[in-house]
DNA sequence: TGTACATCAGTGAACGCGCGTTCACTGATGTAC
DNA sequence: TGTACATCAGTGAACGCGCGTTCACTGATGTAC
């Protein structure tokens, strides 16, 4: 093995120890530079080689999560789908993300309100350009396109609040072993539920007018 | 200064403590059992006279937030508002209490998704609880009367995921000193934002049915 | 009211422990010739 | 291919520190007579 490789390799290992710990409950605050280094099997100092800090490592999982947020939403991107299977599909696609993915996302979803200020900024300003991506993506829509741009963000934001709710719900969801996936029936219920919860706001949407500003309800 | 009056006001000085501490941006993990007793003026060993340990210090938190939170709840219901001005009173009624007891709020925020595994979940039946309350009081307007049970604990659901993010966005809302509350502009445009976000599933549900059961759409 | 004893909130010292950080080091990998 | 030196990822020991918990204690408040 060569050098590269074998500094690359311990890296990941920090960085999953690190993790794989937030995964199984504790928080990022609770973790120590020492704990790590442990789980990954190297001396407290050799930590130093790789990260300045534990901020320094935190943000390098901040930096993965959402890489691997956003290569999502551009798969539901691409699939090009008809607007009435959009938010099944969405659901499921996020589901299937966050399973596949649980340790980037129990680790976000337990930084965003954690004590540690640098990544709770780093986390907020990430959901933030995310939400702004999907106002977008949203601007496309036939039926939004006379919305403003602040209700688009809005909207994006309720959908992005939802989207949050729905992921820290899949996180708590029982699973069958320590360290499975949720029951597949537990799982299907939940699905039902969040795809009303996303639903229901989108129906609001052809009655929506714009509320709060001075303008003539235009009938 | 009777003995049953001292012991009563170091307890709130421990709570006051901690509470003022995660205020300030600290993790309920973060906190050390020395700090808190430090910050209420006692030497560590007094601190077992009122807690068996940090996580017990942590459940009377709970406790504390969630009755302030119920009493609002309360208030809010007890005005019998005409229902065109129920969003908009509620989000004020929020804001106000948010703003009054944000030390309560800014605790539960953090902790409900820290490490500490006995106040997660202590939180979470407290939200569920809360939401199930929701769920009544929503049965009784007169457009929701035929809403199927889950249906309502769906909407409550939906409202109280908004509620949690729109509270959260309140305590990161930038203040104009170390400590004060934010600045009235910024709020009030944060309000309308909430306002809406609230409002549009609202408009949502004389066009809901009741979606993934097995029933014929009855035109 | 006065005295003798009980209670008990808070004290202060001590303990062993895991922490973050530093340092000179080792030894395998890499490079120049 | 072989040798001599450079690089540098990881080591192991050491440091001072704040931590949670224990303990016998003090002295003010409370109670019985």
């Amino acid at each position: 093995m060569t050098q590269a490789e074998r500094r690359h390799q311990t890296r990941q290992a920090l960085l999953e120890a690190a993790r794989s710990r937030m995964d199984a409950g504790e928080s990022f605050d609770s973790l120590s530079l020492r704990s790590v280094a442990r789980a990954a099997g190297v001396v407290p100092a050799a930590f130093y080689r790789h990260f300045a800090s534990m901020d320094e490592l935190g943000l390098a999982l901040v930096d993965e999560s959402f890489l691997s947020l956003r290569s999502m939403l551009r798969r539901a991107r691409e699939d090009g789908l008809p607007p009435e299977h959009i938010v099944h599909r969405s659901v499921e696609i996020l589901v299937e993300h966050v399973l596949a993915h649980r340790q980037h996302f129990a680790f976000v979803a337990g930084a965003r309100s954690s004590g540690n200020g640098v990544l709770r900024h780093a986390i907020r300003n990430e959901i933030r350009l995310f939400t702004s991506e999907l106002a977008t993506d949203l601007a496309r829509f036939p039926i939004l396109r006379e919305w403003t741009t602040e209700d688009l963000q809005m909207l994006a934001g309720l959908l992005v609040n939802s989207m949050i709710a729905i992921i820290e719900a899949i996180l708590e969801l029982p699973t069958s072993g320590p360290a499975g996936d949720p029951r597949p029936e537990a799982l299907k219920e939940f699905v039902r539920l969040a795809e009303k919860q996303l639903r229901l706001p989108l129906l609001g949407v052809p009655s929506w007018r714009s509320i709060g500003v001075k303008e003539t309800p235009a009938g």
